[in-house]
DNA sequence: TTACAAAATGGACGATCGTCCATTTAAATT
DNA sequence: AATTTAAATGGACGATCGTCCATTTTGTAA
């Protein structure tokens, strides 16, 4: 074994599995794009292979079917959303106020690269046909589980230092109400694409937040801790 | 009183009005509850016709198709939805504080009359293919535009009444964020709907307002006026 | 270069889609 | 009771759906 000494068996094989993977991103990128362009009910497998420039029988191929595929897609546009997503939030560094951590959640979940055409359609598109489908149900449970656990730290962390004698209900309330309003500004964003603003919607969620926590955010985000 | 005298002209063509009538009705609820309970996509003329009981050719009869009567569908859940939300607003009194109009909102907004499993798989079905589809687009558009009048003038008063420097920006930050919070919940209840609790969701809101307007609102909803 | 196997192709297939119309049913009128 | 006419029926129709496999292509090994 000369040259391949040092290579893996795996890389002798290794540009047919490259093409295959190729193929196998492309039929799920094709079907994202559909799904976000003419919605899913309208979305079949001719529009997708027809996107994709492949043949019909390779989403039986790979995916076992339209579901496996739509189960696929679903999986993917997940695990971008969550790449970019942390992506944003690891600029923060480590030793950020927890108000801080908070904002950066707000600001990326609000961001251009979050928040666009493209995943709004996707998110609600499958969301509508969530019933009944768990690769498509976790697709939203998840962000849920995974934001909360960061806004409630970091909220837990605020109230603790505060006198108020519930901190952890307080906390929890204004996890549940931040995602709420995150939730209510993509909604926002879907019907009223044009007329959304950014900046309008991270003040609106600053303004209530800054009530609630005078000491820790203003209108325009976190501020410096006091003591 | 069985077929009496006293029936006007109309009602002896009445009886095939009201046949016909029945029939109409019956394919548009029969189409929400195929959409509630199977989805959009899978939502076929077959298994419409099927839950209603009807022929197949009454949908081309009364509707011009599948499309036609998508969007009378579309339009009875909506008007459905205002019937029944503004049933509810009527019974505050006219004499009521602002912030109990608000509070009437939240609470409506969140009953079970109008915050149900059916009403909510409908609402996300019909978002998520609400693209390039008019009909649809204007069922999510109009629930923002009535209810953000109703919260803005409430919050208007209240914000006109304080000190604050810039009161129609705050009431108009407060509305935009209200219904925000709402469809938060919404979503919530689709995901969640055994974990949802609606009292915890309207704490929440009310703890934000409360935050926002320490003098109207605390934590159980609004509270009497102060001068 | 030849032989082998994995990957890709594209058309055939039955099922189901939505539309539409010839026919039947039954209410309203004479 | 006979006639008229609006409403309802249900099957035929072509189009399109998703699946699947016989065949071809192409990367890899002998």
């Amino acid at each position: 074994m000369p040259d391949s000494a040092d290579n893996e068996t795996e890389e002798s094989h290794g540009r047919r599995a490259q093409l295959r993977e190729r193929n196998r991103l492309a039929l799920i990128e094709a079907t994202l794009d559909c799904v976000a362009e003419i919605g899913f009910a309208r979305t079949s497998v001719s529009t997708i292979i027809d996107r994709a420039g492949l043949s019909r029988g390779m989403i039986h191929l790979h995916f076992n079917g339209k579901d496996g595929l739509m189960d696929a897609a679903v999986q993917h546009a997940s695990d971008l959303y969550y790449q970019n997503l942390y992506m944003l939030l690891e600029k923060v560094r480590p030793s950020a106020w927890p108000q801080e951590r908070i904002e950066a959640v707000i600001r990326s979940d609000l961001s251009e690269t979050i928040l666009n055409q493209n995943n709004v359609r996707i998110w609600y598109a499958f969301r509508g046909e969530a019933r009944e489908r768990q690769s498509i149900r976790s697709f939203s449970d998840t962000r849920d589980d995974r934001l909360r656990g960061l806004l409630f730290q970091a909220f837990l962390t605020i109230t603790r230092a505060s006198d108020a004698h519930d901190p952890t209900q307080i906390a929890r309330d204004a996890t549940h109400g931040t995602l709420a309003f995150l939730e209510g500004m993509w909604a926002d964003y879907l019907i009223h694409p044009d007329a959304f603003d950014r900046n309008e919607a991270c003040r609106i969620i600053f303004r209530f937040l800054s009530a609630l926590f005078p000491q820790h955010f203003d209108l325009r985000g976190a501020i410096a801790d006091t003591h």
